[in-house]
DNA sequence: CAAACTAATTGATAAACATCAATTACAGTT
DNA sequence: AACTGTAATTGATGTTTATCAATTAGTTTG
């Protein structure tokens, strides 16, 4: 297992203040492997056996019911996935699968666990990060129920652009299909709701986005931090 | 502060496995308050100085922006609220009001994260508590996102319907327009919905409810264990 | 118990969004 | 560069859901 992936994921939140006695014993154990794009890592309702770790590549968390599938979120290094799965021992209630070829590092959920009981600074990251992940899903729920899909997109395109480091000019990390099934919306009405957006300051071309008046953009999506962040 | 609460409380999960001294610390510095119907507990975006917990009456957890609301959740006795924006010193992300007359003790945040970091027990049990409640917010998350409106009325039916015992009658526990607000629908669909499930096994009949046909309704509410719990 | 208020329902209409089909653009392969 | 397969777009249409207005039912209050 290279040393070079233990060092970047020590830095994580998660693990950076960890003992090194208990960082050990978390990768004992470990998993270090390889996929290629497209390959389903989990399929939901799977009991929860490892805590995964994206290194390099992207992973989609999704769900399935009834023929129909949605986007949950898209996950790029380095970041931990399904730790609340982890943490209870139940079934995973998202999918995954690998967008591109990715390198994901497996921790037995046991070991976690066990880890967690002994040392308190563990648990404390752990806490931290499941309350971190769970206001997410509470902000996703307010998207959802509270603005129509154009003013999802303008939003997001606003997040975009903060993480961007505020460049005016963007270039979407994932298909436009999944970032439609992500804001709750059919690729054709993202299509068309990038067009309307037109009149409010962004211009696209492909994957390339350009906001070309932040001010109008604003104004039209009226963006809060108790959604946005 | 009458005892009678305390021992109710010492009963929750998130209480039942703490050491004597630990508890006592929670509660030395714990207000017990009464509250009337309709007052607004929290508004989103406070600074999370108290956890929550309703010992008697009900409380509704909703967010607004824009001028639209929308209800996130109704907490019943014995239950707390906000633990994650307790844990992580942040601002409330939902707001909340009583709906009825409500005894809510309130203990400080960092009377919370003190314990936490003393107490292993205390330790498990919050991160059990947390990653429930993230559990619970993807599900409703897949809810919105994967069913229409109509699958989501009946499919919380029958979640009803299981919790209380599985009686084919039941009493819908809030008001129409707050399951429906709940449902992410308005009221006026909420009604055609119910006129539409008449033909699928269910009768409505003011806050009553009597589930005429379960394998119907089952039929096309098609639950999950992954969504519906 | 009537008055006054609020919630729930119903009908008519409009807006938002999805679906289906056809085309165009793009990316990867040979 | 032509071929192939997938993604994105566009147009036509249909469904779902929201909005507005009016009425009815149900609760609370004096």
């Amino acid at each position: 297992m290279p040393q070079k992936n233990f060092d970047e994921i020590r830095e994580l939140d998660l693990f950076s203040k960890l003992k090194d006695e208990s960082f050990s014993k978390l990768m004992r154990g470990a998993y270090f492997k390889q996929f290629p794009p497209q390959i389903e890592l989990i399929d939901e309702g799977d009991s929860a056996d490892f805590l995964h770790i994206l290194t390099s590549g992207a992973v989609e968390l999704f769900s399935r019911w009834e023929n129909r599938e949605t986007t949950l979120a898209t996950v790029f290094p380095i970041s931990t996935f399904i730790l609340a799965a982890t943490m209870t021992d139940l079934a995973y209630l998202m999918s995954a699968r690998t967008l591109e070829k990715s390198q994901i590092i497996l921790i037995p959920s046991e070991d976690v666990r066990a880890v967690f009981s002994e040392d308190r600074d563990f648990a404390n990251a752990i806490v931290l990060e499941l309350a971190r992940c769970y206001r997410g899903v509470v902000r996703t729920t307010k998207n959802l129920k509270l603005r129509s899909a154009s003013e999802r997109l303008a939003n997001h395109l606003l997040v975009l652009h903060k993480r961007m480091d505020r460049r005016n000019s963007l270039t979407l990390p994932y298909e436009k299909r999944r970032l439609a099934s992500y804001l709750g919306m059919t690729a054709e009405n993202l299509s068309r709701t990038f067009t309307l957006l037109a009149e409010n300051g962004v211009e696209v071309h492909g994957k390339e986005v350009v906001i070309s008046d932040l001010g109008k953009l604003e104004a039209f999506a009226r963006p809060t931090s108790l959604i946005d962040g």
